[in-house]
DNA sequence: GTGGCTGCAAAATGTTTGCACGGAT
DNA sequence: ATCCGTGCAAACATTTTGCAGCCAC
């Protein structure tokens, strides 16, 4: 039967659970070390698969870089700043799609969206980058 | 200066805006060294990725895979199969996004959106598949 | 002539896999 | 006792980079 809870296993899941800053698979695993240190990028990996298949995270695919993980899962929207390259949830209601059904027959299952743009972060420091 | 019109950027060019299937930069470079063996695989990359930035061609990000291009170069949505892996254009006014603005100071430049779903082809061939 | 461009190979990046052992059930 | 999950290293997939020579300008 699947589905053992193996420490590893929960780690993995706490540790995304924890981190609200949309890590990649390799800040995870940092962090997992850092406390145990036997522990292998590999089963982070096979976990953090497991656990988005069972939906208990979320993987977040972005346009540059490496996958992240999401402690959120319901749904919504992601805005990459392109300077520092950090995730942002979209707020509630920042943006509306609506699908028309004119397809051509191919069915649409999932809408994946992606707002790229700057952070006020990095607005600031562009402006006073003068 | 920069841009110098080399054969090996004009092949590039040309043999991403005569496949009109999305390919990805192996299939452009096979497509290449089918008639020129010589032509290495980093200028097609480097080729691949300076058309980009100069707006002659489109880098696609997938949510699987690898990056592919597009000789289209005006606004329009994917739709990837997941099936098949194929992508296909979203027809005009498949999708409507709208932005509120609602960002929370985030400046949004661009919207990445893309379709999963099934695709005609794959929909038939798992109806008689039973 | 010269500086950008190329080919080649090697490195970098991100992720998956094979295998023998170990631990949860 | 089973057999799923783990650790390790090696493989894999995709892309970038260092460098010496080449060619479009």
């Amino acid at each position: 039967m699947n589905n053992r809870n193996t420490i590893q296993r929960q780690l993995v899941l706490e540790t995304v659970r924890s981190m609200h800053s949309h890590p990649d698979a390799d800040q995870i695993y940092s962090a997992i070390v850092k406390d145990h240190p036997h522990v292998s990028k590999a089963t982070v990996y096979r976990n953090l698969n497991l656990l988005a298949e069972q939906g208990q995270i979320k993987k977040v695919n972005v346009s540059e870089g490496a996958d992240r993980f999401d402690f959120r899962t319901d749904k919504h929207h992601h805005m990459r700043c392109r300077e520092c390259g950090r995730l942002w949830d979209a707020p509630d209601g920042a943006a509306n799609i609506t699908l028309t059904g004119n397809t051509g027959g191919f069915s649409v299952e999932d809408v994946r969206i992606e707002l790229v743009g700057t952070c006020p972060d990095c607005k600031r420091n562009k402006n006073s980058e003068v």
